[in-house]
DNA sequence: CTGAAAGCGCTTACAG
DNA sequence: CTGAAAGCGCTTACAG
């Protein structure tokens, strides 16, 4: 069943061609004369010759092939920058080969290691959340390996970054709130320790010193992780303030949701009472009722832009680039959460 | 900044040893005496010698490389599918490489050729719904690559498989809302040219039947994609009919999210009035009001037994086992979309 | 237009 | 315990 591959050598002994002949007709060379070229071509055809591109790659040097390094792949974010990485890199010739740290610095220190001897051309990475150094990265520069970082990026390396614009879309939620009619305006952050949720909870701070509105510590609540459950803990305290907020802004869907619900079940109106609004548009925040107004953080072009810098990188032979870190923007995607004048 | 990589030669050169040697004591061969190993890991490490994994797996004709091709890296199902494939190749050793179809079928023959010239040493393949034959994939089994199919797998191709028991997954869950009380049953249907969906449909048939509830065609209705949009449809379909059902099976969690909300919006109680219940557990069912019971249909696992065989076979050098179709069990998970009788 | 030769960075059977 | 040599399947500078 599984006869063994043919080779340039097969064919050339098939067709008393030499090697080379054979490599440059299916290479489609111009010196080669279009009649070999079409007996070469048919006779491959007929041998079911595949070339073997490793070979060819480890003669020439490249691999074609972009190491990808998420958290988890199956967090909806990241599944799409990955699909939106695929999709560039397959256009424009690249493999990638994807691992998950699983947001464990000793996995991502291992498949750093890996990836040094893989010969990959470029790394993608979306720090694990317990990185803090980037020695096993500086590894990888040193080999010569470009990497390029994503989301949650270090603030200490040179290197090409992409990143949404997470002050500034803070900012927007926060301040559509207070355009809505709020004026106390609660806020769910991320853990503090990593600077995109530090980055959103400043953005919502400014927003409400835009609008002149004082900052009150104690509408605001941290969590560790956003997830579901921290949102409904949050959710809690807030109504057990004194005074409720009329507003929220969270820093995922997640802790949106399931503020919305809290605060439904515990019989306050949304968005009459309490405005909500989320961050990311996960699919879940047009099904839920009421519809989530939330952030679009454009997971995908994430990727897209991510490969496309990589790729040029790559490509740039004479290293004439320079770093550069590209901030996406992004939209407020407003639904019935948040929407109290219509 | 990006000095040369540094080969076994260079290594040699510089301890006066023979290639061969370095070569051993860096795979710490037994023949090899101690001190040579020390002496020459020691100067590896100096020297940041990085072992080139290609040119050994090109030696030795291994790769240690999986492809893997998905519909879609972002459907949930696939992306948690492709999480655990990554995590059981990583523990024995294998990188995966991933492509998406993005259900069209040039693209998918397209990634098969890539493949080809690739050599990956196996490929985990779930079927783009436009696929109905499959020469590009038989090519790849002629060159002696194996080859596993998930999900939507071929019928008429000799091959591994892991599929998930839509049969008794649809009748488990049609059971289980007769035991609620329910007498008659819709069904919102996937496209019936896709097996899986055809086998949801059939165990519904069937389990109705084992409990002498007539099957009526007016309360089927079959979808082209399962779409949230579809479901809504469906609903309203099914709430116009001279008498609606009283509970309804549906092939996956979109549709069943937007049925429970069409009734809901039309002021039937779910489940007192209509009791739902989807497909695939996927997170929005937990989060929903009311929670959506649903087959939890366990990708995860079905990535992790794929990458399992493929491995197997790929390891079996003598070719002697023979194909195996694996069916996964499910679980129906029981929430409150479903819950009459608590 | 075609070919002979060298070599990419390893491993391994053979020899000592 | 260590080394010389061959070779994995290609490509390409050099030669004719």
């Amino acid at each position: 069943m599984s006869s063994p591959r043919i080779t340039l050598k097969d064919l050339a002994k098939e067709l008393q061609l030499s090697p080379s002949t054979i490599s440059r007709a299916i290479a489609g060379h111009p010196a080669i004369s279009e009649s070999t070229k079409k007996k070469v071509r048919k006779k491959a055809e007929e041998l079911g010759f595949a070339p073997n591109s490793i070979a060819a790659g480890f003669r020439k040097k490249r691999t074609h092939s972009i190491g990808v390094i998420v958290p988890k792949i199956d967090v909806h974010f990241h599944s799409l920058v990955i699909s939106g990485i695929e999709d560039l890199a397959y256009r424009e010739g690249y493999n990638i080969t994807i691992f998950q740290s699983k947001d464990s610095i000793d996995r991502e220190k291992e498949i750093a290691k890996i990836l040094q001897n893989r010969l990959v051309e470029g790394i993608i990475v979306c720090l694990s959340n317990e990185t803090k150094s980037y020695t096993h990265f500086k590894k990888l520069v040193k080999l010569g390996v470009p990497i390029i970082f994503y989301d949650r990026v270090p603030s200490d390396f040179q290197a090409n970054k992409v990143v949404i614009d997470d002050f500034g879309s803070a900012f927007k939620a926060t301040e559509h709130l207070i355009e809505q009619g709020c004026r106390r305006i609660g806020h769910i952050a991320g853990n503090q320790g990593t600077p995109i949720f530090r980055h959103r909870f400043e953005g919502y701070k400014a927003a409400l010193k835009a609008h002149k509105i004082p900052y009150n510590p104690n509408l605001v609540l941290e969590t560790q992780n956003l997830s579901y459950e921290e949102g409904a803990t949050s959710a809690h305290k807030l109504i057990a303030l004194p005074q409720m907020p009329d507003g929220v802004f969270c820093s995922n869907d997640y802790t949106a949701i399931s503020a919305v619900q809290v605060f439904q079940k515990s019989g306050f109106k949304v968005p009459e009472q309490i405005a909500v609004v989320g961050f990311s548009n996960y699919p879940i925040s047009r099904v839920i009722q009421p519809n989530l107004t939330t952030i679009n953080d454009r997971a995908f072009q994430m990727g897209e832009a991510a490969a496309k810098l990589l790729i040029r990188q790559i490509e740039d032979e004479d290293n004439a680039i320079d770093f550069e870190t590209i901030t996406l923007k992004t939209d407020l995607v407003i639904r019935e959460s948040s929407l109290r004048k219509k």
